[in-house]
DNA sequence: CCGTTAACCTGAGAGC
DNA sequence: TGCTCTCAGGTTAACG
């Protein structure tokens, strides 16, 4: 589901919310995530005290008054609800489940002190949650991630010294979180319309002045979709205020065969399929 | 080491 | 109404 923007706007939505709170206890109303949640390990967060959530490239860690670190990645359809008496709050990027009780994907509940709730939701169960140490950067999920997108590290130097050896095309290399961490199909697809590239460009081909477009407005994009709150797909409703907009200023992301939207075009957006996943391009704008 | 493909899981929406 | 098919914001094991 969520690309660094989401869950970035997750970590900020959710951070004032559990600070401070002690968790009681943890429903496991389905262990089955992307890995087997251990709840012999879990149980160890009981009667500890939320501190401060940090965001790494798609990944949440959640830290506590003990030297443990809960570690969680969202997959696709990962969610937080939080829960008090008079009312749940969703994280943005609700899956729309108007037609059934949309409790029936919680899987995992931390009840916490004051009767309130934190609740993990997965559809597709492809997030996990895992405990850690304080030394996580050494966890095996993050330790070979890329800079993020909007780090200094992340320029046109790094990115020429590393595309010297790959022959992969440019959005094979910015969905790879080896290279940058953090960007996914729809900020992939819109950063290549804005720098005018063509997804299918062998990486070997860009010239500098390209690199540079492309690393700009990654910057800029992901400014952007944070600013506007992430972006929402399928929503069916949000009532913490949050909802993100940026899917509104999507220009090729799921827009086949709809005119490009650059004045001066009259090419129709297409789709093509790359390392699996849906590409949108303008076969005119994108060279 | 690199690149590609399939697999993991569940539901929505389109077409018939 | 119901069946079948494709698609979905991600990651990674297995293979060549």
């Amino acid at each position: 589901m969520p690309e660094l923007p989401e869950v970035e706007v997750v970590k900020r939505s959710l951070e004032n919310k559990v600070r401070n709170l002690i968790i009681k206890t943890i429903k496991i109303k389905d262990s089955n995530l992307r890995y087997k949640i251990n709840k012999k390990k879990l149980i160890k967060l009981y009667g500890l005290k939320f501190k401060k959530i940090q965001r790494k490239s798609k990944f949440l860690l959640f830290f506590f008054d003990r030297p443990l670190v809960m570690l969680v990645h969202l997959g696709m359809t990962g969610k937080f609800f939080f829960e008090n008496k008079r009312k749940k709050y969703k994280t943005s990027f609700y899956y729309n489940l108007s037609k059934k009780k949309n409790n029936v994907h919680d899987r995992v509940v931390f009840l916490l002190e004051g009767k309130k709730k934190l609740i993990y939701n997965d559809v597709r169960k492809f997030g996990f949650i895992k405990l850690i140490g304080l030394n996580y950067n050494e966890n095996v999920h993050l330790a070979k991630l890329g800079p993020e997108p909007l780090s200094k590290f992340y320029n046109l130097n790094y990115f020429k010294k590393k595309i010297i050896k790959r022959v992969c095309s440019v959005k094979s290399l910015m969905m790879d979180q080896k290279f940058v961490s953090g960007l996914g199909n729809i900020y992939v697809n819109e950063i290549l319309f804005l720098s005018g590239v063509r997804p299918t460009r062998k990486v070997s081909t860009l010239k500098d002045k390209e690199i540079k477009k492309i690393t700009k407005f990654t910057k800029k994009i992901i400014n952007d979709a944070i600013n506007a709150g992430g972006s929402t797909i399928k929503n069916f409703s949000i009532d913490d205020g949050k909802k993100g907009v940026y899917q509104q200023k999507f220009k090729v992301y799921g827009r086949e065969g709809e005119r490009c939207s650059n004045t001066d075009c009259s090419k129709s957006i297409i789709r093509v399929i790359i390392a699996n996943r849906s590409t949108f391009y303008c076969p005119k704008c994108q060279k």
